[in-house]
DNA sequence: CAACAAGTTGTACTACGGTACAAGTAGTAC
DNA sequence: GTACTACTTGTACCGTAGTACAACTTGTTG
């Protein structure tokens, strides 16, 4: 049983490898090429492996991208969650995350946004892109009731914007806090 | 003389007005398919004409997009230089700038910003953004030294962040006038 | 080892898009 | 009208990319 069983998982891990090898591929091109310069061609090299295998997992391009944008986002869920379950400060623990997107994680975040951006013109992606959203809008509502406010929070937790707003400056997790909370009671 | 000079003009005049033609159908693919859209065919498609027109004035793709870039920053720094010149308030002047980019002219806005965005990938593009962005921090001197404060408002006033941040919800100029004057008091 | 399935590769077909180019049209000057 | 130039078109070449597919390798089971 034990041994039947570690056989299947065996080549299952592998394929789980490869997969995750693939997608680790196509978010080091979207960083380095933009989302367009995604291809399978370009994913493939980029992992040093053939284009057939990168199709042998994703049939298509927009699996692949899918497969990439889920998987930003289920990371950045996790970490949403964290924040949600914790008894510290909600509004400092976003604005922590926000900080790090703007300094040290400020290339993968761009890579992230542009991903997230081409949801609004790939429709398979926009169900993905949806989810993201709604998890910072139910972090937010653990701050407010008012839609409006938490609408603005979603807005302002956008990593381009906030890399924008932020430019090269210090990230001040703390700064940044005032201005979430400034969004809050605006309304 | 005048005969001479009228007939040259006379068709320098016809090509001019296909090249704001050739560009006008290109700002309104960038809009309907995303800059990745625009493409010697669907431009041409779009103009109803054939693409070797649009070779004819626009020798390569990269012409074709700062052509266009250039296009909408030329309008938008018309737009700022008036705002300079004038002496009414002229933060007021740049929201209602931003509010109109929220509201009826949303769509032509984020036109602009895909083009704009695009330009960190293409190198031919950045020089135009560039100027773009110089015209608002020239507007922003006019009402503080700080320079960081002027970087925060020209980030600020980035359609596309202000479009994420105002949503679909009315843009009052009021409000937006005082969204920016806080960020230049934040400094 | 034989059978089988997962994984892997190379090759090829097709469509699209950038670009070149030769040929044709039309407006203008003399 | 003739020459000239700007303008316009159709056609073609080439590279890239999405996708299909058949063959091959490797690991697993019995």
């Amino acid at each position: 049983m034990a041994g039947e069983q570690s056989a299947v998982d065996g080549r299952k891990v592998r394929g789980v490898r490869r997969k995750a090898q693939i997608i680790d591929a196509t978010l080091t091109v979207v960083h380095r090429d933009g989302a367009a310069g995604v291809t399978h061609r370009t994913v493939a090299k980029e992992a040093g492996i053939t284009a057939s295998l990168t199709l042998y997992y994703f049939a298509t391009l927009d699996d692949l991208l899918v497969a990439a944008l889920t998987s930003v986002a289920d990371a950045y869920t996790e970490r949403i969650r964290t924040i949600i379950d914790s008894d510290e400060d909600k509004l400092l623990g976003l604005a922590e995350l926000l900080a790090e997107s703007a300094g040290p994680g400020r290339e993968r975040a761009l890579a992230e946004r542009e991903l997230s951006t081409l949801a609004a013109r790939r429709p398979a992606l926009r169900p993905v892109a949806r989810r993201w959203r709604d998890n910072v809008a139910e972090l937010a509502r653990t701050q407010t009731d008012d839609q409006d406010a938490i609408e603005t929070l979603v807005a302002l937790s956008d990593g381009l914007c906030a890399a924008i707003l932020l430019g090269d400056r210090e990230a001040d997790p703390a700064h940044l806090r005032t201005l979430l909370s400034n969004a809050l009671s605006t309304h």
